[in-house]
DNA sequence: CGACTCTTTGAGGCTCATCAAATGTAGTGG
DNA sequence: CCACTACATTTGATGAGCCTCAAAGAGTCG
């Protein structure tokens, strides 16, 4: 990571540039934003269920889940968070969490005081658009997800997964050539797609022997992306990730 | 239905109220947002997926869903709505559609263009927090229903979106004594829960065979509230039904 | 009363969970 | 460099939950 004290705010700018222009006032007030930035192994937790966070937290590097519990203890994950994203936003209008947030991978982040926050929305409007929007994308990738537990087996939910991946990462430039970094373990990814993860582990299997992808450690390759969007039923619709000035 | 031709915009304002206290020129700006008000057979498209709207949907009567469809043609329905919710909202901010919407049961619905209620956020800050609040639930609540349908099994999670249902049916006093209309068939419930409608209706007759629910017609009483919370895992936190002024 | 839709029931099979154990892969300290 | 530990992945076997197909009852409505 660059050492630059302002890396935090300019991760930022160039996410909420890859939909809306934004003017060199709203830039520069995204670029005082106080942010305090702290690294985090892996499994470690954010912000827990029943919380009342007084800021939201933004991923800069590695990637963040957001879980809850059955009371027997099986874990679901809702979402997973890539760097530029905050996956707590909600927060800033929802007092209490009703899910929480871990590291999934070694990762930093960066925490935004929601105070600071207000403060900027307040004095541009555009800017609360775009944040706003950015929780919106959350909710429709929630609907993708939704379909895709709900009414998609395991094959073609994991090569679903594995596309949205793909194309989140590609958006803020992690992916080189249909390579890219999953440090995730299958079990995790069992609790992401909701099923065991010896399942995982055997769709992976299938998903390898039918050529759609290539695994060696944490690494994954996308041999085929047709064949792969194909086989995950994937449309990146749902994503939004064009086109966000209002008419 | 009153005859009131202001009671849409009655409904929007009393469902904001139970959450923000908001002031005499905020509710008068709400009151005079023209909406068309027009009523739906069940089972009736109010957009699709793909459509670029320029209005939004507010229910006023009866149920609306929220669903995609799998390429084999397979439904999820990702949200219920019931009166005072505006199921697209998001459609503010994401110009596409990225599912379709409606009507469950015979309803009337009002839009509302975006442009009137753009209009209004920009005046009145408070409002735009209202509603960004309100799609902030709809996504805990996506959450919440990916939790139960990735990890709990089907029984659990029919328990579970009962009782989801008569909380909300309660907020907007649809509820008497633990008694509400569902007007909805075996077939679309299991195309909430993601199960298959024979399946839905076994759940039923263990439902009502354990004392949890009294079935007649399309009325559903619930003769213990406690009971019910226990055999869905419902904690109503999800639902932030209370406390939405930031602090 | 017939046409339609929805609910209910049965039977067989498939997907996937669970349990348990073996193998593989870092990371640690001697 | 090797033994040792801690995890993660892989494999096998068994069974539970649920799907699908098919057909029979029950409401509902013109």
């Amino acid at each position: 990571m660059t050492a630059d004290p302002h890396f935090p705010n300019i991760l930022m700018i160039r996410k909420l540039e890859s939909i809306f222009t934004l003017s060199d006032e709203e830039k520069q007030a995204l670029r005082d934003l106080p942010i305090q930035v702290i690294s985090l192994k892996d499994d470690q937790d954010i912000v827990r269920i029943g919380d009342r966070p007084s800021q939201c937290c933004l991923v800069l590097e590695g990637f963040t889940c957001v879980y809850k519990l059955t009371s027997e203890g099986k874990r679901q994950i809702m979402a997973l968070h890539v760097p530029g994203d905050i996956p707590d936003l909600q927060s800033l209008h929802l007092k209490v969490m009703d899910n929480s947030i871990a590291s999934i991978s070694p990762c930093t982040v960066g925490f935004i005081q929601h105070e600071d926050l207000r403060r900027v929305c307040e004095h541009y409007p555009r800017l609360t658009a775009a944040f706003w929007r950015e929780t919106l994308v959350d909710a429709s990738i929630f609907r993708e997800w939704l379909l895709n537990i709900g009414r998609r087996e395991a094959y073609t939910r994991m090569a679903h997964l594995l596309c949205e991946f793909l194309m989140r990462l590609e958006a803020v430039g992690l992916v080189e050539d249909g390579f890219f970094d999953l440090p995730i373990t299958q079990a995790e990814l069992a609790d992401v797609i909701g099923t065991s993860s010896v399942h995982v582990n055997r769709v992976l299997q299938a998903l390898r022997a039918d050529g759609l992808i290539q695994t060696k450690r944490t690494q994954v390759t996308i041999p085929d992306w047709e064949k792969l969007t194909v086989a995950g039923e994937f449309d990146p619709l749902y994503l939004h990730l064009e086109g966000g000035d209002a008419a």
